[in-house]
DNA sequence: TATTGTTATACTCTATAACTATA
DNA sequence: TATAGTTATAGAGTATAACAATA
């Protein structure tokens, strides 16, 4: 059973990491609205750019209901970013998957995402392994 | 002018990042839920909760439109836990109020916000010590 | 004239429930 | 029967524009 600190430096930690999480959604949806995308379409979108996902294993990922995925895939596909293949497998299925397009915008809504990139730049690689570890022992990874 | 990185050990970091920004999300609209509120709700009466506020602020420390804030306000009003209150110094002006219920319900939501605080028991204080100074680091806090 | 808050409108995301076509 | 995806519906958050009250 893991303590439940409340002194000081513990408070201070969980407001610096509120911080960056206040940061990360912001610069998130900022440049998801360069591309004239939500922050949804574009989770999804990144999500596609990986690899073509089937309907409910979006919803899955992205923690809603089934039904959402279908309106976010539609906007998508409106715009010509992404579209529907069937599974020769299974003819219930639909699997999204990003044109070229809707890649080459994915690759430039990552590459517009400075966030935890640049800031990081001002660690050395000493310091970054040490983040890394701790991070890792926070989220019970490692 | 920072250095962009794409190396291995700062892209593990990054998306370590994206995973705590993850959790940390998920974790404030479940307890938000918990007490029937939408993240919205939660959090603009936890930070009424610190302090009773203008209409205009609010939306200015939540990054959206002052006419999002009327109905914000709204429902927390009709569900008892806000009110609107005059401000003697300008007419104008509408300061949100949390009731006393408002006011339990937003310390027994920060309760129930485990996160960043049990992760945080699993680490000594030297090294709580150095996640805040390489996070500050990085939010360029210091 | 400028500012505060509100209303009206439209769009997106969300959950729920009912439907269809497959399996 | 069970599953994948959709449709229909309703609530909430969002931006925009226009408005009333006050400064």
């Amino acid at each position: 059973m893991p303590t439940r600190r409340t002194d000081p430096l513990t408070l201070e930690v969980v407001e610096l990491i509120g911080t960056v999480v206040a940061r990360y959604h912001d610069e998130y949806e900022e440049a998801a609205a360069q591309h004239a995308l939500t922050g949804a379409q574009a989770r999804v979108l990144g999500l596609l750019s990986l690899e073509p996902t089937p309907m409910r294993k979006i919803a899955e990922k992205l923690k809603c209901e089934p039904s959402n995925v279908t309106g976010i895939i539609d906007r998508l596909e409106s715009r010509g970013l992404a579209e529907r293949r069937p599974d020769p497998a299974d003819r219930r299925v639909k699997v999204a998957a990003p044109t070229e397009e809707g890649r080459d915008v994915a690759r430039r809504l990552r590459e517009s995402l400075h966030f935890a990139r640049e800031p990081l730049g001002e660690l050395t690689e000493a310091e970054r392994t040490l983040l890394r570890d701790l991070l890792r022992r926070m989220l019970g990874t490692a």
